[in-house]
DNA sequence: ATTATTGATTACCTTAAGGTAACTGATTAC
DNA sequence: GTAATCAGTTACCTTAAGGTAATCAATAAT
């Protein structure tokens, strides 16, 4: 009976996991926050976050266009643009995004004293 | 104006990192719940996550110690005996995982179809 | 005395994440 | 023709995270 409450557990943590894979990390948030912001091609996002390196920003648009959280259309045009938009789908993250914040907020008065 | 709102959205970040720093990584979620079941002991603990390693156990239980999540007590006794206790208030990340757990549910549906 | 258990620490190695910088190819401006 | 912009890609290097295994000190059981 403890092992299946065990397995249970874990189980439920799968999700936690994934959630923490397409979030967690340096820039997934940065970049979310950049396009909700209306930032829309490459370049420009990029200039929109301090330190982040087209490198990273370009695996972080792949992996967030999997997700579901970026739609990615390239105009046909002179200077060959590429547009970033968020989707509706990634609205729904908002609220995770701001219980971590309301938490972080919190547990800096926490261990850092008042 | 930009630049104003722009350092205030990267500010509205710390946070999320903080808790994110704390609650994220592959191990913290699944020690903070094996703590909450009830493990007290180094060893219990260390069984009950499968696939842990002691010197990993050992490294995030003094971050989660100092981040005020476990209390860390040893008990003079005969085999020297350590014990670990969630604090009252590790109880307050319990809606944070929630919001975790339920986004990444949800998540599979939305990117691996129904 | 030897072995086992508890709670770790240490040294060493592997893997993964992230950064640096050069380069492609297309087009437009000078 | 040279430089610059846009949207990346590629190769290479560094750092950080994590894993493996040995070891230590204390005590208890055999």
């Amino acid at each position: 009976m403890k092992k299946k409450e065990h397995k249970e557990c874990l189980s439920a943590l799968m999700p936690v996991r994934d959630t923490l894979d397409i979030i967690g990390g340096k820039w997934k948030i940065l970049i979310l926050i950049s396009v909700w912001e209306g930032n829309k091609h490459f370049r420009e996002i990029e200039r929109s976050i301090p330190k982040i390196s087209t490198k990273v920003l370009s695996k972080e648009l792949k992996e967030m266009e999997i997700n579901k959280l970026i739609t990615r259309t390239v105009v046909n045009g002179f200077p060959v643009r590429t547009e970033y938009t968020p989707t509706p789908y990634s609205k729904t993250l908002r609220k995770v995004i701001k219980e971590l914040q309301r938490w972080g907020l919190n547990h800096r008065k926490e261990v850092f004293g008042r």
